[in-house]
DNA sequence: TCTGGGGTCCTACCTCTT
DNA sequence: TCTGAAGAGGTAGGACCC
């Protein structure tokens, strides 16, 4: 069987490692992003903040009473993305082949780049060491023949956090071919993508523990328990049959934006200068991904976690924050709020190419496209909050008002 | 003091069209 | 013209991942 060639580069409490980075003086201790507000949740958590028991997820009051020393700091996704694309160039200088998962992991097929770079073993170690030395950061890196295993061994690379302290991990693991199964079956079956909270539960119900139990269940039985589609999914897995290849990421599928607020919104009244807000970001958003959508979406979280999703799917695609916020303030129009609403979300889903060469009705004469150029330039060069619409100034600025959100 | 934000995929159900 | 089946597309919700 040919040598593996499948990366999994996974950066080491990547959030935390770039707020240290940008800060020396929080090396060594125990560093929180995110959970700022009372309603927060933890985001990262560096090594020193682990040995107390704080990860990710975790509420943020939580992680106060487990680490009262610790330094919380609030998350900069904006500068997390460009530290992630830094990574991302250098990873493309060893092989095109680089398919990102979020902003801190990457597979690579290196399969081509061996003769040039030396084995996969060896690209790994390269990596890892540059990745340190050119960013600062350090990665663990899993090598085996498929994204499955290799994903399983990046993990197994990771450094350890317990209550005696940090134990620093192997950094490179590798699967070589024919220890494959064998390393795949004695992980619990929950380290398998596609096993949460949900499915864990009914696979106990099963007697399965271990992805080895899973793969001696039959199909049928599995397909019976999960559904068709995951039930097949899960059992080709654990058999490791897993040929999905690396593919550098194109066009996304959804573009969304969501806030939960400090206190609950009882009022529509209250919600619409939000949500026109939202429709605003995740339009210039969509115009700078130099995509449209004709799906929009409506999320609302009440009081008590009761979380509903409205959507419409209109004719043309919309990339305009008027548009958008048009549709999302006649979704919104439908829900009744008085049970108090803690987060509200916009997003746009079927999505297109946005090289909109036709002209429309509102783009005669100068209009919304001149508009939004404008604003978009102004954004690139003020930031992002430079303009806003109308609806969302507080007031004695401009003049707001339903439809009237001109920049 | 309970539970973020940005995504993807799947399923069930409904309506419309052929 | 009526009716049912099948498929497509839209809608809503759930599960999961990082």
């Amino acid at each position: 069987m040919a040598a593996p060639s499948i990366l999994h580069v996974d950066m080491d409490a990547f959030f935390a490692s770039v707020e240290v980075r940008d800060d020396p003086s929080l090396a060594g201790k125990p560093v929180v992003v995110g959970g700022g507000g009372d309603r927060g949740v933890v985001a990262a958590a560096s090594y020193e903040a682990r040995i107390h028991g704080v990860r990710s997820a975790m509420p943020s009051f939580q992680a106060r009473r487990l680490c009262p020393g610790a330094v919380f700091v609030t998350a900069r996704h904006a500068r997390y993305r460009q530290v992630s694309d830094a990574v991302h160039r250098l990873l493309l200088g060893v092989t095109p082949l680089v398919e990102r998962l979020g902003l801190d992991e990457a597979f690579l097929d290196v399969a081509r780049a061996r003769r040039l770079l030396g084995d996969a073993p060896t690209i790994a170690t390269g990596l890892r060491r540059r990745l340190h030395d050119e960013l600062g950061l350090w990665c663990s890196v899993g090598v085996a023949p498929r994204k499955l295993t290799a994903k399983l061994a990046s993990e197994a690379a990771k450094p350890r956090a317990g209550p005696t302290g940090v134990a620093p991990g192997p950094g490179v693991v590798v699967v070589e071919p024919h220890d494959e199964l064998a390393f795949l079956h004695r992980h619990p079956v929950e380290a398998l993508a596609g096993v949460g909270p949900a499915t864990l539960p009914r696979l106990r119900r099963l007697g399965v523990r271990t992805v080895g139990d899973l793969a001696a269940l039959p199909q049928g039985t599995l397909e019976a328990a999960l559904g068709p589609a995951a039930g097949r999914r899960l059992s080709a897995l654990a058999q490791s049959h897993d040929d999905r290849p690396v593919v550098p990421a194109g066009r996304p599928k959804s573009v969304s934006h969501e806030e939960t607020f400090a206190g609950d919104r009882h009022r529509v009244e209250e919600l619409v200068p939000e949500a026109v807000r939202q429709a605003d970001a995740v339009a210039a958003r969509l115009r700078r991904a130099g995509v449209a959508g004709r799906t929009v979406h409506l999320k609302v979280r009440f009081g008590d976690f009761r979380t509903i999703t409205r959507s419409c799917t209109v004719t043309e695609p919309l990339d305009r924050g008027h548009e958008l916020a048009r549709v999302v303030r006649r979704l919104l129009a439908t829900v009744d709020v008085s049970p108090g609403v803690r987060l509200l979300g916009v997003g746009v889903s079927a999505l297109t190419d946005s090289g909109r060469a036709q002209l429309r009705l509102d783009d005669q004469g100068p209009g919304w496209a001149e508009v939004t150029t404008a604003v978009d330039a102004a954004r690139r060069r003020f930031g992002e909050t430079a303009v806003l619409p109308a609806t969302v100034v507080p007031r004695g600025g401009a003049h707001g008002g339903p439809g009237r959100e001109r920049p």
